[in-house]
DNA sequence: GAGATACGATACAATACGCCTCGTATTTGT
DNA sequence: ACAAATACGAGGCGTATTGTATCGTATCTC
């Protein structure tokens, strides 16, 4: 499976030609294999060192590809891990309209607190800290943050067309608050207690169901 | 104004002879201009340049002092910054009850937001992301989360006091979903409308409010 | 004055980064 | 078959930063 957000590093595509739109770049392609054990490296690296201890020389070790592999494919680290991320974690978030959105809610934020949130805050921070670069943090938003936060809002547009969620409700403020849970336990380092996601979703249900008297 | 939790670097106190508890220690005393120079220039360049373009040196040179100055105080980045932040941010933060504790929760959450939400991200996602130091990351998490969670569950419990809130509430999870809106917002890079605050506290009070039928 | 410590200056080894060149291998088009 | 284009491995290069150590000098207590 190649990986679909890599950016090719420097993009060495030069003015095409207009003519042979579908036709494969002249010369030696890449070795798709190679791209594979790069990611998933980059990913084992990630989970096993963290962020900052992860060198582009180890993952290429680990690959079994030299640097210069790494750097044809990759412009940098922050590149190399939001690419292998979004490779990796792109492709479970179930796009049909969900059956019972306020459970599947919770299942999902309980699912991306225990495989994501903590390798997400490192790359985070990282790339927060990278002003040289907001290309970078951009990237980071564009192929994980933003389909995550799509998914976890298609389930409350969900819950709202049935009717659980107030037609009026602020389902931004809604995605802001059960989202933000995930992250401040992981700030924290609280390890709250065993439902606190199922609470948490429930606690929006209770603010923004339909029978409630809030105002819009 | 000396740096309270300055960590000594690598702490030279030897067994102390247990005879002159209150005495100064023998030899030149340490110059206190220099590690006030030392902290706000750290401070400085985090706002300035980020946490992963801060270097030592560059924090000494504006400080005007050696490396081996700063290194003497901290026995490295992290042990820097996070000293330096909570000297900067630990005193205010007010202790005397507070006589609208809805509103001064949002007045304190939109006032993190603007001066440490971003600085504390960076810290916090280098500090997960080096896992050979779990000193650092608790070392943060005391002195510049945790002071600043106990006042936000401060006004918690004067509001479920003074009836604003249900006795049965749950606080534990009303700070997580207020606190981790902060962050959240931070993450996904939205600019989320003006009034976020007070919405998300409003939330919380129409949830967890007295005059709710909700469960215990 | 003796002992202890801070300070500045400087050097040092160890990493890591990002870029480059070389020789070789692989693919497309003529 | 041959040329052009590109990938690949190996390795080097210059820069930056880290954390440590060693000097000589300055400052403080006893």
């Amino acid at each position: 499976m190649t990986v679909p957000g890599a950016s090719t590093a420097s993009a060495p595509s030069g003015p095409p030609s207009a003519e042979t739109p579908c036709s494969r770049p002249p010369g030696r392609p890449r070795d798709t294999r190679a791209s594979h054990a790069i990611t998933e490296a980059a990913l084992r690296q990630l989970a096993d060192v963290g962020y900052a201890n992860l060198s582009m020389e180890s993952v290429a070790g680990e690959a079994g590809v030299s640097r210069a592999t790494v750097y044809r494919r990759f412009r940098d680290k922050a590149d190399l891990v939001t690419a292998a991320i979004a490779a990796n974690g792109g492709g479970d978030l179930p796009d049909t309209p969900s059956a019972d959105p306020k459970g599947d809610l919770v299942s999902y934020l309980e699912e991306f607190d225990e495989r994501f949130a903590e390798s997400c805050l490192e790359v985070l921070g990282a790339l927060v800290g990278a002003r040289e670069e907001p290309h970078a943090l951009a990237l980071h938003r564009d192929r994980v943050i933003s389909p995550r936060n799509a998914y976890a809002r298609s389930l409350l547009e969900e819950a709202q067309r049935r009717g659980e969620l107030s037609p009026q409700a602020d389902l931004e403020l809604a995605l802001q608050m059960v989202a933000g849970s995930v992250f401040y336990r992981r700030v924290s380092g609280a390890d709250s207690s065993p439902g606190w996601a199922k609470r948490a979703v429930h606690a929006i249900w209770e603010s923004m169901g339909p029978l409630s008297s809030r105002r819009p």
